[in-house]
DNA sequence: TAATTGTAGATTGTCAACAATCTACAATTC
DNA sequence: GAATTGTAGATTGTTGACAATCTACAATTA
């Protein structure tokens, strides 16, 4: 039997971003990921094996190994000798969702705070600006990336890998919820506000403070959630798209 | 084409819990995660797709998926092209798992506390009172196990299933910390008042409290972060087994 | 007619073989 | 002798086919 020795990580990434090889399972993940998040599919969508295997020229396994992924993510969900539908958010995973980003935030901009440097701030400080310049448009889904993204920079600044990566997940998921109901309803001002407060507090470097600011700004959240149990509650149009 | 219109999640389960359907590939990971936390594989090893094959009769396809989700969970590290090993933690993993664990369980206290009922308070007592015999004894497999158990127990409580899930995820990982290092060799009077404590005011129904004092409440974290940097600082044995 | 049973098609679960890639070691070159 | 190159074996990545299971609808029965 043979046996490496070495078995360790590549760094050298980054550099040629076009020769990275990359799983074909992984590349459909990802492909897919964007078309759930994008809204091409909405909740509900059923993702057969077969249907996929002959847009994409793969095989089935591979297609499964990348559904196996996203059910991991929790954009999927699986019915075991059923299939795949696109994850559909109740209210009940709105509030869970909200909650548990909230929680994860909050260590995150205490970590982010105890580690500030001027080049985090800076970094920190643009991201805040181009939130800003975006909420001065109409364009929700620009705003929904500028906010996604200004939360990411905060999670990469606390240097914790496990936080950035549980963010991520939840955040993806958020962003499932915001395109299928086209929420995201709230006020503009006030969040704009409230997150100028949060990266101040940050960058100042005061640790309690940010990690304070961070788990009591959840506006957004609670309005998302009290529209979906509101349209939950009202059976009117019970299957808003499809 | 043919569309099903009920795709529902089954409710009925624990009726016959001999008869449910798993496939083998959950299966698999069941096995291969108990044989990682019980210590049989250590942190290294090498898990050989044709070997765990062979082992159990089942392909190669049913083994990788398998090994894809114990991925996810953080129990092995997987190398493109060169295989998957269970995965060895480093001082930075033991401050990510157990500042990432303290944040969740403060949530989750605080959400069982404001939820709190008589029959959920005889619950969480129960799995104190079981954790306090336990440490009557030195058995630090079952002290582990109870003290899991009770951490269990509290996110249960809060009625959040993704707060359930991350914490199985991250618990497994800081099992495999302690197994790998036979550490836990902290102060256990001291983690007993700390848990009596945090259940007590999680019964009392004091959210504020009991998510305060699971804040607080990390010695075992710390005392194992400090020991395991202090050998890693101490390039004494590289390889601690294998 | 309502409930039950049986059958066919569709879809996922599992498998075994082929292709791509990596590691280690030997052969070659300077 | 050190560095480079080539080769063989080992291991994973991917594929297409077969088996098991589910859904829907038709046939049967009370």
């Amino acid at each position: 039997m043979r046996i490496p020795t070495r078995l360790k990580v590549k760094m050298n990434a980054k550099a040629q971003p076009s020769i990275i090889p990359r799983s074909l399972d992984a590349q459909v993940a990802d492909l897919l990921r964007n078309e759930i998040l994008s809204g091409a599919l909405s909740p509900g969508s059923r993702l057969l094996e077969v249907d996929l295997s002959d847009r994409l020229n793969l095989s089935r396994g591979t297609i499964r190994s990348a559904l196996q992924q996203l059910t991991y993510e929790g954009l999927v969900v699986q019915f075991p000798y059923r299939g795949c539908i696109v994850a559909g958010l109740t209210a009940q995973d709105a509030w869970e969702l909200y909650t548990l980003r909230n929680a994860l935030e909050s260590l995150a901009a205490r970590l982010a705070a105890e580690t500030m440097t001027l080049e985090k701030a800076a970094v920190l400080e643009a991201a805040l600006q181009e939130l800003i310049q975006t909420t001065k448009t109409a364009d929700w889904q620009a705003i929904a990336d500028a906010d996604f993204a200004l939360h990411t920079t905060i999670f990469q600044l606390s240097g914790h890998r496990r936080l950035q990566q549980q963010y991520q997940i939840v955040g993806h998921q958020i962003r499932l919820y915001i395109a299928s109901c086209n929420a995201l309803q709230a006020d503009l001002p006030e969040i704009v506000a409230q997150h100028i407060d949060l990266v101040k507090a940050i960058c100042s470097g005061d640790a309690n403070l940010a990690e304070q600011i961070a788990r009591e700004h959840n506006t957004e959240g609670q309005a998302l959630i009290d529209q979906l149990q509101a349209v939950e509650d009202n059976p009117a149009q019970d299957p808003p798209r499809i």
